[in-house]
DNA sequence: GGGTGTGAAAGCCTTCACAGCA
DNA sequence: TGCTGTGAAGGCTTTCACACCC
């Protein structure tokens, strides 16, 4: 249940108070509060999502001036879970694996890549920064090892089951799909998944028909 | 509008079509018919869904039966667009665009990767299989030339929206963004975004707070 | 009997509109 | 006066439940 001492924060809001944060991180500091509708505009969204979504995190802004930028910044944060790390392994070391084990951008942002595991024995071994490939097997030793919080599965869509049942054996209990197939996990798993040939199908769905919102 | 000779879909389902045909191209061709119940099962919903979404389509299920496979799948490729090949231009050649740009998947499944750009000297000219990177100074031309549908932008933040207005002024009407920025088209162009910070906060939120439905 | 197609009910999410406070 | 916080309305999506047809 998401009621820590709280009202429940729907999962539609959830899904946009890191798209707040980064218009909150973009702001700088000459910039003590801003509006609903400043935040609104920045974000693509309109001014009263933008206050209903933040009432869900408690009462932060000040009527007749605003939110203040670094008070919400800190709650925002806090209630992602970016207060602390959450190490990331990543399975799956084929052309979009190692793109993501190259991108730098988690580790500076709490999500530390802290191991790469692949199957072939190709693979295995090669070196990406200052991370070595592991072999398949050692996948639940490396969770335990590195306490991951996060999976990443990168594998061809016939491998991702396979590899979601030793993640969450494993006692990880977050993961990222990439690869193109539906993957079943226990409802105390949260399941992400990103696939490109599904958003390509449906923008030429819109292509044909007509725009309505393609967006999510 | 969504309403060629029949009822408008719900964007809901048509976020679910691509994961449909993907189940009934699984089935293969030894599997006549499939159930609601069955491929409900395969894309991880539920039947009541599955047959809602399906009647949006027309009519095509047998009652006792279920669906004809073949039947069907010939819909929903046409409902998807997928009986015409739909070019792509990848702008920004970094690690993820140089990922997509070798990722095989999209070609043989009508959506063929035409053109690439990227705004550094260093990068255009480089050659990935059969294309080589041109400047982004060329993008209208590139456009023009290689009959794009379909921008997918890959460049870091900043850069994001000056490529998206000139892929919009060019008569790009999808975009599929992948750069972590918020991006402002016209209501007649379709935007899909794919943001990989934004997916690893969702699940650190619900890492803490326990899962309802990370899923989307 | 078996399984689709679909009104109706229920549940979410968004938007409105305005009371209330700085 | 300006802008937040929020009940209420409205819209979209999901789920139910059953008539209907093979």
């Amino acid at each position: 249940m998401v009621e820590r001492g709280g009202k429940r924060i729907p999962d539609a809001t959830v899904a946009r108070l890191p798209i707040y944060l980064r218009s909150l991180l973009e702001l700088g500091p000459q910039t003590p509060t801003v509006s609903s509708e400043q935040l609104a505009e920045s974000a693509g969204v309109n001014a009263a999502k933008v206050r209903k979504d933040l009432s869900y995190l408690g009462s932060y802004g000040t009527r007749g001036v605003g939110y203040d930028v670094e008070y919400l910044q800190a709650h925002m944060r806090r209630a992602l879970g970016m207060t602390q790390d959450w190490p990331v392994v990543i399975v799956g070391i084929g052309n979009l694996g190692a793109a993501l084990a190259n991108y730098g951008g988690f580790g500076n942002r709490g999500y530390p890549v802290a191991a790469l595991v692949d199957a072939s024995p190709e693979v295995v071994g090669r070196r990406f920064g200052d991370l070595v490939v592991r072999s398949a097997d050692e996948l639940a030793d490396v969770v335990a090892e590195e306490h991951i919080a996060i999976g990443v599965i990168a594998t061809p869509a016939p491998a991702a089951q396979g590899v979601a049942d030793e993640l969450i054996a494993a006692g990880v209990r977050s993961i990222l799909n990439f690869a193109p197939t539906v993957l079943s996990v226990p409802p105390e798993v949260s399941l992400r998944k990103v696939d490109l040939a599904v958003e390509m199908q449906i923008l030429s769905f819109y292509q044909q028909h007509g725009p309505t919102s393609a967006a999510e």
